[in-house]
DNA sequence: TGAAATGTTGGGGCG
DNA sequence: ACGCCCCAACATTTC
C-alpha cells in the first residue's frame, strides 16, 4: 500500500463517537483499517457467553454499516488475536495498532503479552485510556493510599475529581485504502445459535451505537425524573436499559455523564450514582482480581455452598414456585436481561434459600445476560451473597413474597413472564399456595401441576441460612 | 438496595 | 371512673 496504514483494533468499544483509539488513529493521517477479531480463547474461562454473542452479531453488523457510511469497512477475522493482528499488519503494511484498554484481569495480561510479541515483529500496539471508564483504576485511593472497598466514600472521592466532559465527536471521514483486506461476513462468525432460542431477544433489542444514543436521549427526556422510584418497579420501563450497550462499548460512560450533566436537572444524580457503581466494580476487580471466582472476604469461601443440580435447574428454568423469582428467571432466558430489582431477589433466593454458591449464579448470568460484564457480574453477585465489597450483611435475606408484594403490588410483572398465573388475583399472586381452592380453581391453576408448589419453605430456608452464617468466624 | 422478633404506646371494649 | 386486656401501629433490636 502506498500510504501508511494503521490498524484500529475494535474490542469492547463498538462505537465511532467518543473513541480515543479511533481519534488518535485518524490523527496519524494514514489509512485506517478497522478490524474486529473473534478470538474464542482470549478470555479463557470468561469467554463471551451465548447471549453476549447474539448481541455481538447485531453490534458488529451495526458497526459495519456505520463504518460503511464513512466509506470505510470493518474487517472481521476469527482466530488467535496475536496471529490475526500480525497477519493483517503484514497484509496492510501497518506498523501501528491502536486500541482502547480493557480492565479485566485476562485482558490486562493479554495486552501486555500482545505488546511484547508485536514489538518483536516491529509493530507497536498502543492502548488508549479513558474510553470505557471515567476514573482510571488505581487513581482513586483512600487517604492512606489503599483501594476503597466501600462504595459511598469511593463515590465521594470520585466526585472530588469530576470527569472532564470532552466527548470526542463522531468522525465524518475515515481514510480508506484503495483495496480492503479480505474479511469474513458477520454471519461467518457463527455468533447466532443453531437452535433459534434467541428470537425473542432479537425482537426486544436493537444493538448499535445509534440506538444507544436514542435510549439515552429518551431516558433523559422521559424517564430521568421518575427514575429514583420507578427503577425499583419491574413492571415499569423505568430504567435506561443501556446496560448491554455499555458492556459492549456502544456508548461510553462519558457520553452518558455529559448528556445528564448538560441537561442539568437534579434528578440526574441518582442515575449517575449507578454509573459510578459501574466504575466501582471495575475498581474492585482491578485491585482484587481473584474476586471473579473467590469471595473478597476470605472467610466467606468457607460457607458450605452445595450445588444441588435439581434445585439449580428449577431456579434456571423459573420453576421455583415463588412467582417473582420465576418471572425474573424467565425474563432473563427470554430477552437476555432482567430488571435489577429482580436480579437481587433471584440472587438472594439462590444463595440464601437454596444455599447454592454465588459463583454458580454468576456463571448462569454470564451465559444468559446480554449485558454480561465481568466486573459488574462479580461485584453484584458477591454483594447479594454478602461476601464482597460493600456487601449487604449475609443475614439480609430477601423474602420473595414480601419483595413481590412491595415492588410488583398489582402482579403485572409476574403475569407478563409467568402466564400460567395470569388469572390470579393480585392478593394471592405472590403466594399462590395461600389462595383458597375456589380462587385457584377460578384462576385455572392447579398447584403442583400447572404451576409448582414452592420448592422450599422460605421461613425454614432462612433459618438454615442464618445458622450457617453464624458458624462463620466473627472477624476476617 | 431486609425481615422477623421483640418492645412500646395508646385507643377502645368491657367488667 | 378505673383497671385490665387486646391489638393495631409504630419503633427498636436482632439476625
Amino acid at each position: 500500500m502506498s500510504q501508511d496504514a494503521v490498524l484500529l483494533w475494535f474490542r469492547q468499544d463498538l462505537r465511532l463517537a467518543d473513541n480515543p483509539a479511533l481519534y488518535v488513529a485518524r490523527q496519524t493521517n494514514g489509512l485506517v483499517i478497522p478490524v474486529y477479531i473473534d478470538d474464542l480463547k482470549a478470555a479463557a474461562e470468561w469467554q463471551a457467553g451465548s447471549a453476549d454473542r447474539v448481541w455481538l452479531h447485531g453490534s458488529l453488523s451495526s458497526l459495519q454499516q456505520d463504518l460503511r457510511s464513512l466509506q470505510s469497512e470493518l474487517i472481521l477475522r476469527q482466530g488467535p488475536t496475536l496471529h490475526k493482528l500480525i497477519e493483517l499488519a503484514r497484509e496492510t503494511g501497518a506498523r501501528h495498532i491502536h486500541c482502547n484498554a480493557r480492565y479485566e484481569p485476562w485482558a490486562i495480561r493479554q495486552e501486555q503479552a500482545l505488546q511484547q510479541a508485536l514489538a518483536d515483529q516491529g509493530i507497536e500496539l498502543v492502548c488508549h485510556r479513558g474510553a470505557s471508564l471515567l476514573w482510571e483504576p488505581g487513581t482513586i485511593q483512600t487517604g492512606d493510599r489503599k483501594p476503597y472497598q466501600v462504595f459511598t466514600p469511593f463515590f465521594k472521592k470520585c466526585l472530588q475529581s469530576p470527569p472532564e466532559l470532552d466527548v470526542i465527536p463522531r468522525p465524518k471521514t475515515l481514510k480508506a485504502p484503495a483495496q480492503w483486506p479480505k474479511s469474513l461476513a458477520v454471519e461467518e462468525l457463527n455468533l447466532l445459535p443453531r437452535l433459534h432460542w434467541h428470537r425473542d431477544m432479537q425482537a426486544f433489542w436493537q444493538p448499535g451505537e445509534a440506538q444507544a444514543q436514542r435510549l439515552l436521549n429518551e431516558f433523559i427526556q422521559t424517564k430521568q425524573d421518575a427514575y429514583s422510584d420507578a427503577r425499583n418497579i419491574p413492571s415499569i420501563d423505568g430504567t435506561s436499559r443501556l446496560s448491554p450497550y455499555l458492556s459492549h462499548g456502544e456508548i461510553s460512560p462519558r457520553q452518558i455523564w455529559q448528556a445528564v450533566a448538560e441537561d442539568g436537572r437534579r434528578s440526574g444524580t441518582s442515575f449517575l450514582r449507578e454509573i459510578v457503581w459501574r466504575e466501582f466494580a471495575y475498581h474492585v476487580l482491578y485491585h482484587f482480581p481473584h474476586t471473579t471466582d473467590q469471595a473478597l472476604k476470605a472467610k466467606f469461601n468457607q460457607l458450605p455452598w452445595t450445588m444441588r443440580q435439581d434445585w439449580f435447574e428449577r431456579w434456571i428454568q423459573g420453576q421455583t414456585g415463588y412467582p417473582v423469582v420465576d418471572a425474573g428467571m424467565r425474563q432473563l432466558w427470554r430477552i437476555g436481561w432482567m430488571h435489577n430489582r429482580v436480579r437481587m431477589i433471584v440472587g438472594s433466593f439462590l444463595t440464601k434459600d437454596l444455599l447454592i454458591g454465588w459463583q454458580d449464579g454468576a456463571r448462569w448470568f454470564w451465559d444468559t445476560l446480554l449485558d454480561a460484564d465481568l466486573a459488574q457480574n462479580s461485584l453484584n453477585w458477591q454483594w447479594v451473597a454478602g461476601c464482597g465489597a460493600d456487601a449487604q450483611p449475609f443475614f439480609r435475606i430477601f423474602n420473595p413474597v414480601t419483595q413481590g408484594q412491595k415492588f410488583d403490588p398489582d402482579g403485572r410483572y409476574v403475569r407478563q413472564w409467568v402466564p400460567e398465573l395470569a388469572q390470579m388475583p393480585a392478593k394471592y399472586i405472590h403466594a399462590p399456595w395461600t389462595a383458597p381452592d375456589s380462587v385457584l380453581r377460578q384462576a385455572g391453576i392447579q398447584l403442583g401441576n400447572t404451576y409448582p408448589e414452592p420448592m422450599v419453605d422460605h421461613g425454614t430456608a432462612r433459618n438454615q441460612a442464618l445458622k450457617i452464617y453464624k458458624q462463620l468466624p466473627v472477624s476476617i
